[in-house]
DNA sequence: TTTCTTACA
DNA sequence: TGTAAGAA
């Protein structure tokens, strides 16, 4: 098949095929008397794949290694390169709902006082572009793809000298199931699975349960361990579900990762994709009382949340809170979103 | 006529 | 990637 049948079997446009061959996506052989491309139907199968993963805004490059790892029969690969976008459409969607937002308070502003304060116009801004940065700068500092294999034999094995992090994991791990109590036909979520120990709680008592977690790795090791289970690829501040889709949502020693202003928009994402009267349980590390108090260091890229903190935003968002203190740093806190 | 390459937007 | 130009 020449370039210009192919052209118009896939609707796109010579250009873009010479373009795909110089990025290195495909090599079409070419006649030796006129240099014209010349394409199989393995082309056109490429072509047909490079034109999907377009069309989910994946971008040449990621496109080109995705190929060569299906050629490899490597679909693992793909599917994780599917999974990301599919996260980062989240993340976007989360954008452009904050856009909408902002707009919108800007055409109220423009309703009301008939001009644009600039005070007004400012603030939602740096909003907006505050939160876009926060969303923006969330990376995986914490190699849990290099950990996955060995997570398990880590909160198995405790060693509380060197991984005082984990104390009374197992306890805390039954204590969320038990303050959920979900009932038989609920949907739960857990965020920041890991290799699903939380959520396997709930599972073994057959309730259905969604993962999130940023790391693929760790993710494998769920699904090896959880097969029915389901699982995405995704973060806490631009959980990739739609909203009002959970009965619960738990999380256990994942959220002191975030920073006190990630935090926020985090439990604003719970909320979001928390059904009307959804429950919500954290299990994590945090700080109880009193400013006075000795804190003990949270260690790089770890940020322990104060209790009072917590307290106020389930408060303020309306929210039943309560609480209870495993150890010195860990608590489990249950909100039901009245 | 068709496609190719190259340069530029 | 689109468009334009010159060549095979």
């Amino acid at each position: 098949m020449q370039i210009n049948e192919i052209v118009q079997k896939l609707n796109m446009t010579a250009r873009a095929i010479r373009f795909y061959e110089e990025k290195g996506l495909i090599s079409p052989q070419k006649q030796a008397i006129n240099q014209y491309r010349v394409f199989t139907e393995q082309e056109v199968w490429r072509l047909q794949t490079i034109i999907a993963l377009r069309e989910v805004g994946m971008n040449l490059e990621d496109i080109k290694s995705a190929l060569e790892q299906m050629e490899g029969g490597d679909y693992d690969e793909l599917q994780y390169y599917l999974e990301l976008q599919r996260s980062m459409m989240f993340s976007q969607w989360l954008e452009y709902k904050q856009m909408i937002a902002t707009t919108d308070g800007l055409i109220d502003l423009l309703k009301q006082e008939k001009s644009l304060p600039l005070s007004g116009i400012y603030e939602l801004a740096e909003g907006s572009k505050r939160l876009r940065n926060v969303r923006k700068n969330w990376r995986d500092q914490w190699d849990y793809d290099g950990r996955a294999v060995t997570h398990d034999q880590v909160v198995a094995n405790l060693d509380e000298d060197r991984d005082p992090e984990y104390k009374d994991y197992a306890e805390a791990l039954s204590s969320v199931a038990e303050t959920i109590s979900p009932q038989t036909g609920e949907v739960g979520l857990d965020l920041g699975t890991g290799t699903g120990n939380l959520a396997g709680q709930f599972l073994a008592s057959g309730i259905t349960m969604c993962g999130v977690d940023q790391s693929k790795e760790m993710l494998r090791q769920c699904r090896l361990k959880f097969p029915h289970m389901e699982t995405k690829l995704g973060n806490f501040l631009a959980i990739p579900y739609l909203d009002d889709q959970f009965d619960f949502v738990v999380s256990s020693f994942a959220f002191h990762h975030l920073t006190n202003e990630q935090k926020q928009l985090s439990l604003q994402e719970m909320e979001r994709v928390l059904k009307p009267n959804g429950r919500l349980c954290l299990a994590d590390l945090i700080y109880s009382e009193a400013e006075n108090e000795i804190k003990p260091a949270a260690g790089a890229g770890k940020f322990y949340a104060s209790l009072a903190d917590l307290l106020t935003w389930f408060d303020q968002h309306g929210f039943m809170v309560q609480y209870k203190q495993i150890n010195s740093l860990l608590h489990i806190i249950h909100a039901i979103k009245a």
